[in-house]
DNA sequence: CTGTATCCTCTAAGATACTG
DNA sequence: CAGTATCTTAGAGGATACAG
């Protein structure tokens, strides 16, 4: 049988889909494009917090997205959740030995932005512009 | 006059929103959060490339978008667009400077991707399980 | 204080058709 | 070949109310 163009693009999506999703680079970057996960570990890489204190050093996030970034990177072991058996309990949020190993990168993605972006910020004015 | 809680945290966004936006890391991050960006870039490192070429190399993106990401990453002077008058008359993409140099970014995630992603795996794995 | 649950909006991305 | 235009869709994120 014939496949259309269209049909046989669409197979290779599928399969290249698969492919994407074990590619470890590209998981890596699926963790880090959720809008409010670099902040939190931002935050995080100063000590351990709470979840109030997130809040207030995040003010932009709700308590939604707080709360499902924690989950999040608990899940995958960045972050430890530990509850303090004082009064009042409370929560508190710590970088895991495995989130500390990431600290490089965003040091790495900062030095870069703030030496290159801008000169990124004119060339997208220059096209603005004329 | 008195603001409520959620009339202040409001505010607090908005202002936060502000200084987000002039954040160069998240502006970096921005760049790096569309789901062509990085593939493409990592393509154009071998050398320039076509249009069609880039569309072989990427099966799992539509044509529309491999358009937009390089019309988003020629505005920001990260790849050169170059149209070659020969016959037939083609258009070739490549890496500006400043496109080069984010390449270190790029390893850098690579190598702690490789090398921590699969504990992350087993990580959410683990949590999956009980 | 530390969350869950629900509903809603908005936009990135895909499908499709067309053009120089 | 190298695009542009339009319509649609899926999901991230926000608003809000409620709960242990």
């Amino acid at each position: 049988m014939t496949l259309t163009f269209e049909e046989r693009r669409q197979m290779a999506q599928d399969t290249y889909a698969a492919y994407l999703a074990e590619c470890p680079a590209r998981q890596l970057l699926d963790m880090f494009s959720t809008k409010w996960t670099t902040l939190v570990l931002y935050q995080l890489n100063d000590g351990p917090l709470r979840h109030s204190e997130l809040r207030r050093r995040i003010p932009g996030a709700s308590q939604k997205m707080i709360t499902e970034t924690l989950r999040s990177l608990e899940r995958d072991g960045i972050i430890v959740r530990e509850v303090k058996q004082v009064y009042p309990a409370h929560v508190e949020y710590s970088l895991s030995p495995l989130g500390e190993s990431m600290l490089p990168i965003f040091s790495q993605m900062k030095i870069w932005a703030e030496q290159n972006m801008a000169e990124v910020e004119r060339n997208r004015a220059a096209q603005a512009g004329g």
